[in-house]
DNA sequence: TCTGGGGTCCTAGGGCGA
DNA sequence: TCTGTCGCCCTAGGACCC
């Protein structure tokens, strides 16, 4: 059998445990750049926010509904996930980390147990002690304990939280129940493909032929077909070590600047060289895209991406912002509108397992150079070190007007008690 | 004025060597 | 030596997840 727990609303009620007045009060927390709604309390749900509305559309909804509106707090929610998942590793030899809010825990050979009443003291134990309401949903495969959370979701009164789909009778009822685009695995454009074949739940897609699941819906869509059947299909993953790193933002403005496209894809290389360095990987390849806003319909469209081997592996901020440019040299069109750019980088190998190249190699000189460069830019938060591409005059932040404080990661935002006595 | 960001996996189709 | 076939690899693009 398998667990998922998922925590409920996870960035709302992040929120919500420092500032108890939230409680019962809708909350919306906001994308990057304050831009979309990305998470929401039931409150706010119940007003019919959607996932993913733009803020700017609902301003005035927020306002009259009396919305509590947050930007993204990653410092807080980043270090309450790690203490839920910190209890959930105490209940099963195998926990996999779905996301930042959910886990799957496999629980084969724990069958002598009561599953129900031990789903009810992880449960209880995570609101003891983070604060955090979460729901277990507990079946045979994968797919059939994300449908049970989510039956323990909807039905969350009537279940506690906590659902097992332990029998043909219950899998069958949940599976008819369970809309087709709700469907783990299943979406938009797979779901608008079965209605038009007219399967419109779990249960009329598990009664799909094989052949014709493989051929619409590739493996994939089979997989989940076996799974959501109750034949385990999609296994526990292992942690894998990242095969790419990106670093891609929508801009301000539209620019059609070549200059300041340049700029920005360069800032974006010189991020993706830290990162690299900080999980201690070179990369060998780099990917650059750049294209223009979707939402502008009346406007010319482009959108181009180009993948540029290098000729050795570098995490060197120099290398890498000099190939990025050499690949947007290449696929910008003057003339164009050009909203959004991102470069990922590829093909990693462990910084000291770097292959040395007959006619060219990194600089060593890079390697002590950057070195420094970070440990200064780590100390001197403020006063970032750049390369003279960057714009030097730009403190790179994003919009986050509504932050809360970082209460658990930051001794200056630790919340403090007055003692009346 | 203002519509996110970071990932993974899969497939089709072409190139190429055995 | 020529030609056809098979399978591997690569790439771009699309789908999915949170």
């Amino acid at each position: 059998m398998y667990a998922l727990v998922d925590c409920n609303n996870f960035y709302a009620s992040c929120e919500r445990v420092f500032n108890p007045a939230l409680n019962g009060k809708p909350i919306v927390v906001l994308s990057n750049n304050d831009g979309c709604v990305v998470a929401r309390s039931q409150e706010a749900k119940d007003l019919d926010i959607p996932m993913g509305a733009p803020a700017f559309k609902f301003k005035e909804v927020f306002e009259k509904k009396k919305v509590h509106v947050f930007s993204s707090n990653y410092a807080l929610y980043g270090d309450m996930s790690s203490r839920v998942m910190s209890i959930l590793s105490s209940y099963a030899a195998d926990v996999e980390i779905y996301s930042i809010d959910e886990s799957f825990l496999d629980l084969q050979g724990y069958d002598y147990l009561d599953l129900e009443a031990y789903a009810i003291e992880i449960k209880n134990k995570i609101f003891k002690w983070t604060g955090i309401a979460v729901c277990v949903g507990i079946a045979p495969t994968k797919a059939l304990a994300k449908l049970a959370n989510r039956v323990a979701k909807k039905f969350k009164e009537r279940t506690q939280g906590v659902y097992l789909i332990d029998s043909d009778i219950k899998r069958d009822k949940a599976l008819r129940w369970c809309q087709i685009e709700d469907v783990w695995g299943i979406g938009r454009q797979n779901s608008k493909k079965l209605r038009s074949y007219d399967v419109k739940t779990a249960y009329e897609f598990t009664q799909k032929p094989d052949y014709w699941v493989r051929k619409e819906m590739t493996i994939v869509g089979l997989r989940l077909k076996h799974d959501l059947m109750g034949i385990p299909s999609i296994l526990m993953e292992e942690v894998k070590p990242k095969k790419s790193i990106s670093t891609t933002r929508t801009f301000e403005e539209t620019s059609s600047d070549f200059e300041y496209v340049r700029e920005r894809v360069s800032t974006f290389a010189a991020s993706c060289a830290e990162k690299l360095r900080k999980q201690k990987s070179s990369c060998s390849a780099i990917m650059v895209f750049i294209h223009t806003s979707p939402f502008q319909k009346d406007k010319a469209q482009y959108h181009k991406s180009i993948t540029i081997k290098m000729p050795y592996s570098t995490n060197s901020t120099i290398d890498l912002v000099k190939y990025a440019q050499m690949a947007l040299r290449q696929i910008y069109i003057k003339g164009y509108d050009y909203k959004k750019a991102g470069v990922i980088v590829l093909d990693f190998v462990n910084e000291t397992e770097k292959q040395l190249s007959f006619f060219t190699s990194e600089n060593p000189k890079h390697t002590a150079l950057f070195k420094t460069m970070d440990k200064l830019n780590r100390k001197y938060k403020n006063g970032k070190l750049k390369l003279a591409c960057q714009d030097l005059g730009r403190t790179w932040k994003m919009k986050q007007e509504r932050l809360s404080p970082a209460y658990t990661t930051k001794l200056s935002d630790i919340i403090k008690i007055k003692c009346n006595d």
